[in-house]
DNA sequence: CACATAAGCGGACTTAACCCCGCTTACCGC
DNA sequence: GCGGTAAGCGGGGTTAAGTCCGCTTATGTG
């Protein structure tokens, strides 16, 4: 786990930097493990770690960042699986299978990781600019199905929030204000309900 | 404007209470208009107002909630256009017509307040539970349509979503870290978009 | 009109994200 | 090894969101 993937960056991060970044992640993990998104401070991260709080922000930019590096780091896994991992979702299935396969993976893991995702959003300071893997990988298979007549980015990005959005605010059962964890069933129906809109826009 | 439709709410709001609460939301548009949505602080907003921040808590519960308020204020004329309005927006038209008409009317309406919907969102405490009008208008569309074998609620929540998503995060040219405000081509392009999305997912 | 009461109000207080800037230290070429 | 230097670090300071609680006032009743 050590030097993986190396890809061209100019300035690699100095040793100490890396190890600090690793170190606040899973004291990140840590605090999440013990009392939710909510406990989560700046200040409480920096002591539990034995850093500044400066060097808090220095890495992660603001406590939305964190989130996001958290989310980034278990996203990884899935990305792996999609690159290179087994049919249908890796590669070599049909890309249509592969989209609703990839759109099945993507429910679960939003749905394991709600809290945190839900804790990126932050109306103050998003990271900005900020492309969400999931739509390029949306985009890279619906280029290859080519759809005709459809604008490819456009619809990796309204399939990109038709699968997150729902899941991120919870948006299903009651009309009452409770916000409790996706169940089960939610969830089996998001899958079909993506399984869906996949079949509907890229021909049955 | 002063007595419209007065719904049966247990407690009326006194006179006064509702007086400032209309003083608020004008003042708070006053400043996003000299500074935008990062210069209206809560403590601005009561002084500004000459009021104590404890009312403005008091009427909004938070910051995301003023934003909110406004958006909501600003969303009763569409409301009223596609409640009562003419065709194909109003009643009347068929109802694919009717969804393709409001996709289009709510991505112009976001283009146009993108920041204040914008701020609506806080991961720190949305108000919970709130599930926006836009989906409930489109889940009575898709109803009426009643597409076969769809789950027309779940159905409801991805378009909802894929319609604001992407205006809101702004998804849209190259994938540099820009965030600009939607030209005119761009939201051709979402409009484009969603005509397309109807038009699978809800026959020819 | 006087009173009761519950809703509304104000503004000091607390908390936590985020900024700043001088000090420290890993890394690179000799 | 040995500077030079740019990146990394620390933690006190600033700003703004959100809370609290005692005072004020609109409103309905006898």
């Amino acid at each position: 786990m050590s030097s993986e993937v190396t890809w061209g960056r100019p300035k690699p991060e100095r040793a100490d930097a890396a190890r600090n970044r690793q170190l606040l992640l899973d004291t990140a993990r840590a605090l999440l493990e013990e009392g939710g998104t909510g406990c989560l401070t700046m200040d409480l991260l920096a002591e539990r770690s034995g850093l500044g709080k400066g060097t808090v922000f220095r890495r992660f930019g603001s406590r939305a960042g964190i989130f996001q590096a958290l989310l980034d780091d278990s996203e990884r896994e899935l990305q792996q699986q999609v690159l290179s991992g087994p049919p249908p979702l890796g590669p070599g299935a049909p890309p249509a299978d592969r989209l609703v396969a990839y759109g099945t993976a993507r429910i679960r893991f939003l749905a394991r990781h709600q809290a945190v995702a839900r804790a990126t959003l932050d109306g103050r300071n998003t990271p900005a600019g900020r492309r969400p893997l999931s739509e390029i990988h949306l985009r890279v298979l619906l280029r290859e199905l080519d759809p005709p007549g459809a604008d490819v980015d456009v619809l990796a990005g309204q399939f990109a929030y038709a699968l997150d959005g729902p899941l991120l605010l919870q948006v299903l059962g009651t009309p009452g204000p409770e916000r409790r964890p996706p169940t089960d069933a939610d969830i089996a129906r998001f899958e079909a309900g993506w399984r869906y809109l996949v079949e509907r826009v890229c021909g049955a």
